[in-house]
DNA sequence: TCTATCACCATTTTT
DNA sequence: TGGTGATAGA
């Protein structure tokens, strides 16, 4: 195949980027909207067909499945022809795979299962329940936030010091009985997919130099995103003849809260050397304006590589903004504009509402709903993640691996069959007497007639249902092991008997899985056969269910404004785009103005947000917001005013006036009692000392605020009697 | 075992 | 405000 007329399309970075030489590693500094995911998908076919590199020594990596799904399908257009055996997924799913392929050598159960976030929570919660420890001290959450991040970390409970902290040592005990529980239980967390992965590459030489001199080309995409582990997996499967293609922008890394550690772009720099550094800086996306206005904004990071988004596409409309009086009049603004722009010939489609948090949402539905605008909100539940789905597939869970303790604890009193709380303390005493399984110890209670008629019978009941459900699964198809499963659990009458609408919903969503496992069986199930058949089938189905819990609610409307957060925007593009919640406290969060690394995050989501936009960009807050209860008041987002003024405009609901927004002066010292408070902003008082506004209910004279003091905490004072300074 | 009530909490999220 | 989880009582 001729790729030349491919090249020729492209501008002169992109060019470079696509044809740098096999063996150079690259690092890909990509704007937004400059065609990365383009020069990714390119720079593949241009190695396969002008290089002759045979697809399956070509590794593609991506965070979502989305973008592992889109790569696969814009290469296979490309060449015009399907991909055999390239590798193509997330960090996440390769993982998997090679865990699975490989699970002896992992030293992990054949049937091993995988966690998602829920399950975790409620293992750990379990834990701490079992070691009687005060949930507050040692929330589920926070825990469960704690072992992430040190597998992230690639650090076992086993490498931890407690630093001489209580609270901490008790952190690393729990980790210990996580781990245990998990191993015992044949169960996999997210983060061990990467860890396990990683340590099985970098324990075995004879694996590690399989896939090493297998690939000769690793790309990856959203490189900003990722984490030490993924770092560390990367440059384990990197072998002497292996190059390595990043693509990443600093500027757009928003998810460092979670583990992505932006440093590794230098860290490549270093550990790739030499690397070939490619800017992509031309955007195809937004007007100038728009641009100009991102750039200005961006520029007030002190932490950033450099790089300036440019189009040749004109100038366009100015921005503009809008303040409102509170959030109904915000949304009621911004549907007012939605509908305007619609008839003027703009799809709903085309447009989005972008806001901090998901609370945001509930508003804007609000009034699109009592205007009929369709709409779709992004974010939530999703499909596999429902707790009817959960419910079913964790008897299938239960049937691959007995050892499941999670599995085991979730359904088996679920739907209630007389299972209660005492028989099931028994059974989790008789499993850690005799050191086994919940379901090990269940059966030997039942043998030895431990309990009295009555729970005996539930619990004999309750085995002997699952034995008949192996046979069944044993026999049958997926899909029909899955509709028996229904049945015979009684999770099917359970919601046929209410006749409230959640269990009419939850009934549907029943039926859902059982096509979801049909259409699973036609599109995966010829791949495999023979006598591991059935549970392979089954494994492959529980897995695909974790990694790709699948879309949220499906789509009613063909053409429906788009709602979902910031963080959910990026990598999306919109003709049309409103930023909402633009106040000090929201956006940027109250828990990031005081710490720089944050409040740079929160700017960079700022400028994701806006360079969504390709041909109007309104921002928009408001004075007042109910949020929780009650009222807060706040001003405007210093990301407003750090947009040039020549570039935006406020709007009057008479007519537009160009310019009047109100710049705040850092006022130094001058009484505030007379002023406007909002949070977020800096005080000093006579006697706490200086302290940070977090809320503010009331105005005038009967205002009060709820003011963090360095030195003594949280206080709530009289606005008027506080005597405050304002601070800068 | 079900349900009513209360306390508590509260970015962002993919895998 | 509203959703969730724990607990008491029928």
């Amino acid at each position: 195949m001729d790729v030349s007329p491919l090249l020729d399309q492209l501008n002169e970075s992109q060019r470079q980027a696509v044809s740098l030489p096999d063996d150079a590693n690259a690092l890909i500094l990509a704007g937004a909207g400059s065609g990365k995911t383009r020069v990714l998908v390119q720079r593949m076919a241009w190695l396969m067909s002008m290089r002759h590199c045979s697809s399956s020594r070509l590794l593609a990596v991506t965070f979502t499945n989305k973008s592992a799904r889109e790569m696969r399908t814009r290469i296979e257009n490309l060449l015009s022809a399907p991909l055999h055996g390239m590798w193509v997924g997330t960090f996440h799913g390769l993982g998997h795979r090679l865990l699975r392929q490989h699970w002896q050598e992992a030293n992990l159960p054949q049937n091993f299962q995988i966690l998602d976030s829920d399950d975790q929570l409620r293992i750990i919660r379990r834990l701490i329940k079992a070691a009687k420890l005060d949930e507050s001290r040692w929330p589920p959450r926070q825990v469960q936030w704690f072992i992430n991040a040190r597998k992230d970390a690639m650090q076992r409970s086993t490498d931890l010091s407690n630093e001489g902290d209580d609270t901490v040592e008790q952190m690393i005990r729990i980790y210990r009985q996580y781990e245990i529980e998990c191993q015992k239980s044949g169960l996999l967390d997210f983060a061990d997919l990467l860890f396990r992965s990683y340590q099985l590459l970098k324990n075995n030489d004879t694996i590690r130099t399989l896939y090493q001199s297998r690939f000769a080309h690793i790309m990856v995409d959203e490189f900003q995103d990722t984490n030490p582990v993924q770092y560390a997996w990367l440059k384990l499967l990197t072998g002497e003849h292996t190059s390595v293609f990043v693509v990443g922008d600093d500027d757009q890394s928003i998810y460092g809260w979670r583990g992505a550690c932006v440093e590794n772009i230098q860290h490549f720099e270093r550990d790739f050397h030499p690397v070939h550094t490619v800017r992509l800086e031309q955007n195809y996306r937004s007007t100038n304006t728009i641009l100009n206005a991102a750039n200005a904004l961006i520029a007030n990071n002190q932490q950033r590589l450099g790089k300036n988004l440019w189009s040749d596409s004109g100038e366009g409309d100015l921005l503009r903004y809008y303040r409102a009086t509170n959030e109904l009049e915000e949304a009621g603004f911004v549907v007012d504009r939605i509908l305007q722009h619609q008839q003027q010939g703009l799809k709903y489609e085309q447009m989005a509402i972008l806001y901090r948090s998901n609370a945001q949402s509930r508003v804007f539905e609000e009034n699109l709903i009592a205007r009929r605008v369709p709409y779709r909100v992004y974010g939530g539940l999703r499909f596999f993640e429902r707790a009817e789905i959960k419910d079913a597939l964790s008897y299938l869970r239960l049937l691959i691996n007995p050892q499941d303790n999670a599995a085991f604890e979730r359904i088996i009193n679920n739907p209630t069959r007389g299972i209660g709380q005492r028989t099931l303390d028994s059974i989790r005493n008789q499993a850690k007497m005799s050191d086994s399984s919940l379901w090990d110890a269940a059966l030997f209670c039942v043998e030895q007639q431990t309990f009295a008629a009555r729970a005996h019978k539930a619990l004999q009941g309750f085995l002997q249902m699952m034995d008949r459900l192996r046979q069944h699964v044993a026999e049958k198809t997926l899909p029909d092991a899955v509709e028996t499963l229904l049945h015979e659990t009684g999770l099917w009458a359970l919601y046929k008997k209410q006749l409230t609408e959640t269990a009419q919903a939850k009934l549907e969503n029943l039926a859902e899985l059982v096509s979801a496992a049909r259409q699973f069986e036609i599109e995966e199930g010829g791949l495999i056969s023979g006598d591991e058949g059935v549970s392979e089938i089954l494994n492959a189905f529980l897995s695909h269910a974790v990694l790709e819990a699948g879309e949220g609610q499906a789509d009613t409307w063909d053409d429906c404004v788009q709602l979902m957060s910031l963080h959910a925007a990026k990598g999306l593009e919109f003709p049309l785009v409103f930023i909402t919640g633009m106040e000090e406290g929201l956006f940027p969060g109250h828990r990031s103005i005081s710490e720089p690394a944050k409040l740079e995050e929160e700017r960079r989501l700022c400028y994701v947000g806006m360079t969504r936009a390709e041909q109007w960009l309104y921002l928009c807050c408001a004075e007042r917001r109910r949020l929780y209860g009650n009222e807060f008041y706040a001003r405007p987002s210093r990301f407003i005013q750090e947009v040039p003024e020549n570039l935006i405009e406020s709007v009057r609901l008479t007519g537009s006036v160009r310019r009047p927004i109100t710049r705040q002066k850092t006022v130094t010292n001058s009484s505030a009692s007379t002023q406007g408070f909002s949070s977020g902003q800096r005080v000093s008082h006579q006697k706490f000392g200086e302290g940070t506004i977090l809320n503010a209910e009331g105005s005038g004279n009967s205002q009060r605020l709820h003011i963090n003091f360095a030195n003594v905490g949280n206080k709530w004072l009289m606005a008027s009697l506080a005597n405050l300074q304002f601070l800068p």
